[in-house]
DNA sequence: GAATATTATGTAGCTTGCTACATTTTATTT
DNA sequence: AAATAAAATGTAGCAAGCTACATAATATTC
């Protein structure tokens, strides 16, 4: 049996993903609706379920029923828009922002631990390596979504 | 806005996931479903749905529910077993064959374009950069999903 | 051997993803 | 200004994941 990258590559994001899955789930939200929260949170005005469609490449009927449980549970509020009655907007509720506080925290604990124990040398290889591997497989993987829930 | 590595990982599956996905369409199947084939044609006797809930860490409802429309495609078939009236037998019609033989050689593809000009010697540090990082984030993860579906 | 526990599967109902089609509002064309 | 196109959202219905509960067959225990 060789080596398979891919295999490996999906593990460690595994990993990552468990340790966000479950730090979400204490504040009673799911992953992806924890996703939503991250890019809400990044965002400099208050943005529509379209902006989120796109930014997470997911489909309009899945945004929508996201978004309503989302609101459900008080931690954004929906509010149509003055200017333009085709759109919503999405407001971020207090809890809204503990959550994504947190959220950033855990990205943070998780990349510390990663690399523990490499060199700096040895971060910037792997960094490289990646990248590069990345780049091999087609380049730009043009429907991955957002940055912000990334290290979920 | 600084490397993070679990992000890279992230892209990197989702390359080879893409891949494996395109392919298996072009089959009438499924992501989830061509999982379930290349673990099945790698079993030496017809497995029965708990051993594919384990292999695979899925709850029995799901695994009942993608086998039941394997086998209306004609890619497999399900038989009681004779000893044991409580349990199935998953038996692989020649389809699955096809589909499989098909998998192997998407997963042949994708492992050497990833590392495509990497040296003999990156290659090699590129695996164990990988496989480190894992170990940091707490070794063996228990739940991840069998060795066969992996490259997917 | 009868009662009980375990095991394998079935069913109901939820979330999150999708496509396809419908509706409403704004923008464009003529 | 009226007709048409485009944009944003809604609704229906499917796949694939889940939990919780139900059923049927085998194993264990007394």
């Amino acid at each position: 049996m060789q080596t398979h990258y891919g295999h490996l590559a999906r593990i460690l994001h595994w990993c990552t993903d468990q340790s966000m899955t479950n730090a979400l789930a204490q504040m009673d939200l799911t992953a992806a609706q924890g996703h939503i929260m991250g890019y809400l949170v990044h965002q400099p005005n208050p943005p529509c379920p379209k902006d989120i469609e796109e930014a997470f490449h997911l489909s309009h009927p899945t945004v929508s029923g996201l978004l309503s449980r989302m609101e459900k549970k008080d931690f954004i509020e929906l509010r149509p828009d003055p200017t333009d009655r085709r759109c919503k907007r999405v407001y971020i509720l207090p809890k809204g922002y503990e959550c994504a506080e947190m959220m950033h925290q855990t990205i943070r604990n998780n990349e510390e631990r990663m690399v523990q124990g490499f060199t700096e040398e040895e971060k910037t290889i792997f960094a490289q390596l990646l990248t590069r591997a990345i780049d091999n497989m087609g380049g730009h993987p043009c429907k991955m979504p957002h940055k912000e829930e990334t290290t979920k």
